[in-house]
DNA sequence: CAGTATCCGTTGCGATACTG
DNA sequence: CAGTATCGCAACGGATACTG
């Protein structure tokens, strides 16, 4: 697993629901997953969809979410170069969590502007 | 909202969600929710739940939830000090993500030891 | 196109000790 | 009991420039 900031194995119940956070934080995770539902994307697709990411970040954070086994590296030996990503059975399986992030961000927070109500 | 790690407003549709997860991460957020979604409890009964924080920072994250406006903080004027937190109707919100998560972590992360399959 | 490399400020967070 | 204060370091993450 990627480096993990959150520790895991450090509280009974509640240690999957920290476990499983800790895969998906990290400034960029959940968004690149956000979007991977949607199907394959290149690397500079996701740059595009994610205009305030850095390239390093970029792929520090794809690395990060491959070594945790939600997604998938394809690299074609073309010219120019050609890097898929896509989400791996496992990061599928994320897809009612993101769902849920995202209904609750619609629900509560305002769409343009304040972040919710208070 | 508290300082808030995860950039907003960045992008289209991810946006949501991003602010979503921005809200419970913070190393002990997920698991202070969710240990409150079992009832309301004190500063210290949180404390023997999650063995590994510290006061500081039980108290930090604590106070950035309460700011978010996902949790209330109870004062009684008592000898000795007691002070309860409770879910406030937008924490309680927060249940079905919460659960997703829970439910993410028991399926996909070994139940003792290694964090996935791969 | 899809990255790397380097530099460097900021923040997260643990340890420890003290207090109303 | 429920915090606060201070210290300190490592990780996070942005900017910029370079490359196969």
């Amino acid at each position: 697993m990627a480096k993990a900031r959150h520790s895991r194995f450090d509280c009974a119940p509640g240690c999957a629901v920290e476990a499983a956070i800790g895969l998906i934080d990290g400034k960029w995770k959940s968004i690149i997953l956000y979007h991977l539902l949607d199907g394959t994307l290149r690397f500079g697709e996701i740059r595009r969809l994610i205009p305030n990411v850095t390239p390093r970040m970029l792929t520090n954070q794809l690395r990060e979410l491959e070594e945790d086994g939600l997604i998938t590296r394809t690299v074609f030996a073309v010219v120019p170069p050609r890097v898929d990503y896509a989400l791996s059975p496992l990061g599928r399986s994320m897809e009612p969590v993101l769902q849920a992030l995202k209904v609750w961000g619609d629900a509560h927070l305002g769409l343009y502007g304040k972040p919710h109500a208070a």
